[in-house]
DNA sequence: TGTTAGTTAGCACGTCTTGTTGATTAGCAG
DNA sequence: CTGCTAATCAACAAGACGTGCTAACTAACA
């Protein structure tokens, strides 16, 4: 993701109002490897400024998906995550605590076999499932 | 996904009842290659015995997803998809008319490289997304 | 044949996300 | 500085997906 002044740049430019909301949700998302919901989002800036909704949290991920300044990743644990990692990388996912740190994986792209013919790949998504060393520990 | 028979011996086994209702799930799903939802699978159903209900068809398949007799899969679409393939295998998805097929990728277990010191997967999912023959052919 | 699980209809809830409306605020161009 | 217009807010609603509950009826299986 950008920085919050480059993304102030930019949605400047496209004719979006820089308002202190985003601007709030642009410094949260910085540097953010939470993977937070819009939901943990909303609570974080709430405290921060107190009377911003929910609404525009979900508006403002809404505008950075859309820019492409944030991913947008879905593990099927409900909610919606947001990575401001918008590398072409990975993710692991604790499934007792349901952590979600960014990986690397080197051996893309990956050969696949199957009743595909003529399929035109244009992006892949890997998640990797278990327990986490925490986790891991707690329960030993 | 065992055939037909074998799991109405599964199900008696756990002392489940072996209804019409339950065989002729097992039927529509038997070498089904579509990846339906709940939804689907109840219309379709719903065609060859009317008055069967939604609600039957959700239980029976969660009772087969907890026997490990389909494979849950979420792609984020909505809802969720069953796929009686339980073999080691992933998913690509076109995302224009989202129709959904089984590939097998030989490299794995993959290699990734991240700040996850100590984690133990699991399981790996990887979803191939992108335009599949039929939707490139229809758009050129 | 009888016990008990399964099925059904109907209604409800919970979660996540988006739509709408109407009033107020404030960003930004001129 | 002013004015246009977008943005925000509150409040309410809805839609999609899945599940919980009840009550009544049916049917599987011992």
């Amino acid at each position: 993701m950008k920085t919050p002044d480059e993304l102030v740049a930019r949605f400047r430019e496209q004719g979006y109002k820089v308002t202190p909301q985003r601007q709030l949700i642009f410094r949260l998302l910085n540097g953010n490897t939470a993977h937070p919901t819009a939901e943990t989002l909303y609570e974080v800036a709430a405290q921060q400024m107190p009377g911003i909704s929910l609404r525009t949290v979900y508006q403002t991920l809404s505008e950075l998906s859309a820019m492409g300044e944030v991913q947008h990743i879905d593990l099927g644990s409900g909610a919606v995550r947001f990575d401001p990692n918008i590398d072409d990388h990975h993710h692991v996912v604790c499934s007792t605590c349901g952590v979600v740190h960014d990986v690397y994986v080197n051996q893309t792209p990956l050969q696949f076999e199957g009743d595909v013919e003529g399929f035109a790949v244009h992006s892949t998504r890997i998640v990797f499932s278990g327990e986490c060393a925490q986790c891991a520990h707690l329960s030993a």
